[in-house]
DNA sequence: TGAATAGTGTCTCTAAGACATTATTAT
DNA sequence: ATAATAATGTCTTAGAGACACTATTCA
């Protein structure tokens, strides 16, 4: 059956009903550590877990809108780096009904990472533990900031969380991603420490200078970086080559 | 609201409803060039154009069994590569419904390429043109073979094969997507004109055979291709490291 | 002046491009 | 032998890692 001829004889009511939601990874950089904001599940399934914040996709609204309503209701933030990651589409991934899932990746700098807890309703950081060396990808274990044990994370929301990470692996080298972790004007030893943390592995000072500043996208702003102790270092701006 | 909430309170029918489908990019190589399968539109809207052979997903069904279902269903195939490319839920996408689609990328080996014609309902090859030298994408044509004039993709399944190729153009330096355009025998010059194809650029050949033995994907069968003229070709196999 | 951090110079090593050369087969 | 294509050797160049060095500021 063509596409068409399915389409003119598809009667919504026919088949059973399919929900689209959207679930965002609300991404920072804290204390040089790559980290989550998570919701703690109040009640069942699975209460008690942390959880992604998401939301229904409504049917005169874009995903990418979507995406950006529940960055708002939820975290209080607008305007910063989205980008979708997968859509998440098992059967029994969400226990109540067929949910299918469009992940988002939002990247937040330090401060906007701070603002959210204090806006949110219940956003809390989790501390994203990195075991793998950064190759193909594998388990990401999660814990709250100062504790020790791992948390667990509700539904499929640890595979969302690994392919997010991954994700952000994969583009740091030859995209601009980096820069959305960082606030406007940043030392160039900034830079490093978040890419540094994004790969999990420490990085060598010079050919990482000689990189990003081959790339082009870095614009000196010809101030330095004020109360800083011993030489204070210069003030770059990301510029979109 | 919290998502839980939101959940419990929420009537499927209280809102309108939203459609979800998937849209199958069946790509492989015809006479050394990047070409794809297309369905030729027979009704309205916009009937005529070429459109991506595609179909709804089911509410007990998987989204890749969804694209596979599409693949055997329009096509005629089975077991080929298979990977989620993006999810495109613009407002007016349809001019129908609201129909959100995930897009599919599935590669085909040459002989699976013809295959689908015959086997297939309605399913024509097309060439697809890369004006674009390989940076960061733009807008792609697709012609008919032994014509000249580019055919108009339906709907936003031009921004669709645009980003397959540039997936497919990103992965294949560091994954091995490549072999999926193959048989499961083939020369290090079928390999390589398969990546002239995708990146649309000559190759150097030493460096090419290099990379490629190198990386510990090839293995060599010891045996050579036949009915070729002068020096057979080493016929190598594709194993995953 | 010394401590601490910012920033650079230089050597080496690896990998890719360019180009030429050798190898193998059919006629 | 010659033609045609497969496969390889080698030189050069670009970029990354390692490491030591210089530069700048505060106490």
């Amino acid at each position: 059956m063509s596409e068409d001829a399915f389409l003119a004889a598809y009667d919504p009511d026919a088949y059973g009903r399919l929900a689209l939601t959207v679930d965002v990874v609300l991404m920072g950089i804290r204390d040089g550590q790559p980290a989550v904001l998570l919701l703690k599940r109040a009640e069942p399934p699975q209460a008690g877990l942390r959880a992604l914040p998401g939301g229904f996709v409504g049917v005169e609204e874009t995903l990418e809108a979507a995406a950006e309503r529940v960055l708002c209701d939820k975290a209080g933030l607008s305007g910063f780096h989205l980008e979708q990651l997968y859509t998440f589409g098992a059967i029994g991934r969400d226990p109540r009904m067929r949910i299918v899932s469009v992940a988002y990746l939002a990247l937040l700098p330090e401060a906007a990472f701070a603002a959210a807890q204090s806006n949110g309703a219940g956003l809390l950081p989790a501390v994203i533990e990195v075991p793998w060396a950064g190759e193909a990808g594998g388990p990401v274990a999660v814990r709250a900031p100062d504790e020790s044990g791992s948390l667990r994370l509700a539904f499929d929301h640890a595979d969302i969380l690994a392919l997010a990470i991954l994700r952000l692996r994969g583009k740091l080298a030859y995209s601009g991603v980096g820069f959305a972790l960082l606030p406007e004007r940043f030392t160039l030893r900034q830079l490093q420490a978040v890419h540094e943390a994004i790969l999990g592995t420490p990085l060598n000072k010079p050919a990482f200078r000689r990189r990003m500043l081959d790339r082009g996208w870095l614009e000196p702003t010809g101030e330095r970086e004020a109360g800083t102790s011993f030489r204070p270092p210069e003030l770059y701006r990301f510029r979109q080559p």
